[in-house]
RNA sequence: GGAGAGGUCGCAUAGUUGGUCUAGUGCGCUGGUCUUGAAAACCGGUACGUCGCAAGAUGUCGAGGGUUCGAAUCCCUCCCUCUCCGCCA
């Protein structure tokens, strides 16, 4: 959410970014503008009636005479249908206003592009060597339905469209990936986390995935929602509290089932386990003291930890800087990282990196008190450690042989116990 | 599924016979006195929004309605949290 204030003194940029985002058409500007003058103008109004009003009741308390006492309260009774007709009025505008204020989206940094949509992102670096194979790579279904680690087959006659089971070392490979990504965040700082992923809905509001995307999350019979990453039960955390300047930077890195509809996607990625409903993500979220420059650097550190653990998995990637057309609503800037996928030949996006200023602090009210006793909203971050088995998916490209095996990382090794997975 | 308790200005709490609550107290934080420095002690300041240069006014005690001349306090609806019983990994 932005504040008010700033939307006041600044409605072309708001506006500007509205258009920029691609989200013409979901929030006027000028309507929320006008509701809140109005208000304004009814609350300067009330604000004289209710002072006539308690200088009466102030009158009415200590009037001895009861004649006198009389009169007054007939007096004040003539004021009250007047305070309700503008109280009224309130009530109606300001449910109005708030849900506008929740779809304003938030203004992109100064240096993010302008790009109707994916094709406007561009590519910032591009790390380590695409692997060449003396054979022509296999996708990472036709690797791991020959060895027996994944099975989409049995997958969809028990889950449906998109659904998998990973089998054996695939499973445990898989959570050789997960548990390194935490160790590695652990070891830098990060308290590691275990979330819930049934939420109230004001936890999806508050981190700015609702209103937008409430068709792309489940939701239970108890009116709860799945998250679509830890991201929303991390940033939630600290919801509605006040934290102490020595307590930021808050470091969080959680690990949970992410739960995704995929509404918009029909027909995308249908292949392999790529593109699911269901999937497992280490999530890291970063609180900081409100400093842009400061966003600006955990933007990149944060990044740089991702990178970090690509680099350790032995994959090759690049970083895009996203456009504005292709980032989230509450984002202000944004990097995706793509790694290279050997078998589909191309990089895939398998990190997002965000940083949202004050926009998820100020939904879900969470501010610090600075050196200067002064509370503000504290600025956040998140970024991607790792994404299974959309990470495994890569690796399982990027480590076959010609033999259709699967090498086994090193870094990865020691939690999995073996470095091949064969048919042997 | 059944029963109950509760949401108060950083944190913890007081406040339920409606008006003295412009919300008390403790802790924390912060300024000062004292001290070589610190601790302790003492004194003071410490929620937020709106209007206003200011003084001040006004609103907010989970949210929204209602009763009343007047609501943190009474009534209704909703949201959220917790506890116990039952079931259960």
């Amino acid at each position: 959410m932005l504040d008010i204030k700033f939307i006041r003194e600044n409605p072309e940029i708001v506006k500007k970014a509205i258009k920029d985002k691609q989200f013409s058409g979901t929030i006027d500007i000028d309507e929320l503008l006008k509701i809140d003058s109005e208000i304004r103008e009814i609350e300067l109004k009330l604000n004289d009636l209710r002072q006539k009003r308690n200088d009466l009741n102030d009158k009415i308390k200590n009037a001895k005479d009861p004649s006198e006492r009389d009169v007054l309260i007939k007096e004040n009774s003539i004021l009250k249908p007047q305070v309700q007709e503008f109280e009224t009025k309130l009530s109606e505008l300001t449910p109005a206003f708030d849900e506008l204020m929740l779809w304003v989206p938030n203004v992109p940094a100064s240096d993010v592009p302008f790009g109707e949509g994916e094709e406007g992102n561009v590519e910032v670096k591009k790390v380590g060597e695409i692997p060449t194979f003396k054979f022509t790579p296999k996708d990472h279904l036709d690797i791991a339905e020959g060895l027996d680690i994944i099975d989409v087959k049995r997958g969809s006659k028990i889950g449906g469209f998109r659904a998998y089971f990973l089998k054996g070392k695939g499973m445990v490979l898989e959570q050789a990936i997960l548990r390194y990504a935490l160790d590695f965040m652990i070891e830098n700082g990060f308290i590691p986390m275990s979330v819930p992923v049934m939420v109230n809905d004001g936890a999806l509001i508050g981190t700015g995935y609702f209103p937008w995307g409430k068709d792309d999350h489940y939701r239970t019979q108890d009116d709860q929602a799945l998250i679509g990453t830890a991201e929303v039960s991390l940033t939630a955390y600290h919801s509605g509290e006040v934290l102490k300047e020595s307590d930021l930077p808050v470091k969080l890195v959680g690990q949970s089932p992410c739960f995704r509809r995929e509404v918009g996607s029909h027909g995308k990625d249908t292949k392999g386990v790529f593109r699911i409903h269901y999937f497992n993500k280490v999530e890291q979220v970063v609180l900081i003291p409100a400093d842009e420059n400061l966003s600006r650097e955990w933007h990149d550190k944060m990044l740089g930890y991702a990178e970090s653990i690509l680099q350790g998995l032995g994959l090759s990637y690049h970083v895009l800087l996203m456009c504005t057309g292709d980032m989230g609503p509450g984002q202000r800037k944004k990097y995706d990282v793509e790694t290279w996928f050997a078998g589909q030949n191309k990089y895939r996006e398998t990190h997002s990196d965000s940083y949202f200023n004050d926009f998820q602090s100020r939904r879900l009210n969470i501010k610090y008190v600075d050196s200067k006793g002064e509370k503000k909203y504290v600025y956040t971050l998140n970024n991607t450690v790792a994404a299974t088995p959309r990470l495994l998916a890569a690796v399982i490209e990027n480590y076959q042989n010609e033999k259709g095996e699967i090498v086994v990382p090193e870094v990865l090794r020691k939690y999995t116990g073996f470095d091949l997975i064969s048919n042997d």
